[in-house]
DNA sequence: ACAATAGTGTCTGTAAGACATTATGTA
DNA sequence: TACATAATGTCTTACAGACACTATTGT
């Protein structure tokens, strides 16, 4: 059957919920695959989402946004981990959050189609069981970079777009570059990982890597990681000499354009 | 007939409403009230909320965030701008934005029952011909102080709570300000309205005035009005002494926790 | 010894905040 | 002239960014 004779079959009311609504995730990792180098040094990171194929129509074989309905039992927010962790299999230690929900007429050739957004960050360590969730639907991690020059099913390409540039500005004003980090990590990593999600974010390495803990202002963001003797716990993973490993502290800094300064 | 009759005589599924979803309106504005002084100075302002008083139940002759349904023809968006000008009689000209869609189980007696919140941010100058809009409901400006410490209907403290939560940190990191303000007005009103809505943003006024303008990263965010003959455009309306006024530029500097400077 | 990353020293320009002072116009 | 607000002067401390330099360790 064709889109074209589907649509003409398709009884709307039929897929209507009334008692639950229409889930999208925004599934963002940060992959990173080791360089072939001789000595150790920082590996190649990328920002990617999770995108399957659909089965059905519309936009039958098409790339889209794993999704699936809400039930009246859970909460949206149930609903979207429990989508998540369909297509995923991933555990309940997941950054997930709304993002907006987005009907206007027209947005789904069947009819009234809302979709309540989520975006989720995951940390790649819990993806490498990803193949053994469902493969009966094709999932595949691509570049935000590709996924945007894809042409995606639905508006799905407009509200990736909508949740990059969210996740971009949360991650230079919350902590949620800790989820794409191990649980400690060096200053290179972080400003790694901020950088691959915010290219715009420039700052010399050196200086930032004091800056972080010796400025009065940014004190409490980030904590040392110490060992029993006090001495500060190292890691020598991306690099020949050791480095710092640190963690983020509760303390969540606010910011204001009306004057830089944290409070 | 009481609540516990009009619940067990209730047919959820005939107020499901397939083609359309349940809006809510945190509508904010800011009042200013002259104070009886000798001399002229700043008015009183106060940071309010648009409540209305429910007719039916259930939490009959409670107070609650105005809303509605929306349409099959419309998006979220244009049915909460819709439901707002149905209660204040408001233009178009107003800042209204998504905050959250919310459903849990539990959340209404009635059953299943999501909502998608809006938030909007009216000049105070649009809402004289309020009354006139529609007496049937009653509808009434509380201080957000006020809301939340009232008992109202439904979850909708802890809807007013988050929307606050969100204008408080949008306040400081856009310029949504400006949605209190006069097309063109004085750095001292700018604080005052800053400091209504975000009481924590401490800063002492004389530099204020200063730092806005002089300051190289500050530059670009707020324009100083000029006359045709160059000189500063300026008013009294606060203060025996004239002063200048401003307004808004289109740059919008961002803010990182990671660097207090804006870029 | 070299390569690559980690981290420090030092200097310049600018911002934030405290506090004092001057400017302006009306009751 | 008194007073309330607007705006500037001045000073101290702190931060951002540039750039040079040292530290560490595996190959």
């Amino acid at each position: 059957m064709n889109e074209k004779d589907f649509l003409a079959s398709y009884n709307a009311s039929a897929y209507n919920t009334p008692k639950g609504l229409p889930v999208d995730i925004c599934m963002f990792t940060i992959t990173s695959t080791k360089k072939q180098t001789v000595r150790k040094v920082l590996p190649t990171r990328d920002i990617k989402i999770l995108l399957i194929k659909r089965k059905g129509h519309p936009y039958k074989d098409m790339w889209a946004l794993p999704g699936g309905f809400s039930k009246e039992e859970e909460s949206l927010y149930e609903a979207a981990k429990r989508e998540l962790k369909e297509e995923t299999n991933i555990g309940d230690d997941v950054h997930i959050e709304q993002l907006k929900t987005v009907y206007y007429p027209g947005r789904d050739k069947r009819g009234w189609m809302p979709t309540v957004v989520y975006f989720a960050l995951v940390n790649e360590k819990y993806l490498q069981n990803m193949q053994a969730a469902d493969d009966a639907t094709e999932a595949k991690l691509f570049t935000v970079e590709e996924a945007l020059s894809m042409s995606l099913a639905f508006d799905h390409h407009d509200i990736i777009q909508e949740a990059y540039d969210k996740i971009k500005e949360k991650m230079l004003t919350t902590s949620i570059a800790k989820e794409f980090l191990e649980d400690e990590f060096t200053i290179a990593e972080l400003l790694q990982v901020l950088q691959v999600v915010v290219p715009e974010f420039k700052v010399e390495k050196s200086n930032f890597i004091r800056k972080m803990v010796s400025t009065e202002t940014r004190k409490g963001l980030l904590e040392e990681v110490r060992l029993e003797n006090g001495d500060h716990k190292m890691s020598d993973r991306n690099s020949q000499r050791e480095a710092r490993l640190y963690q983020f502290s509760d303390h969540m800094p606010k910011v204001s354009i009306y004057n830089s300064t944290l409070f």
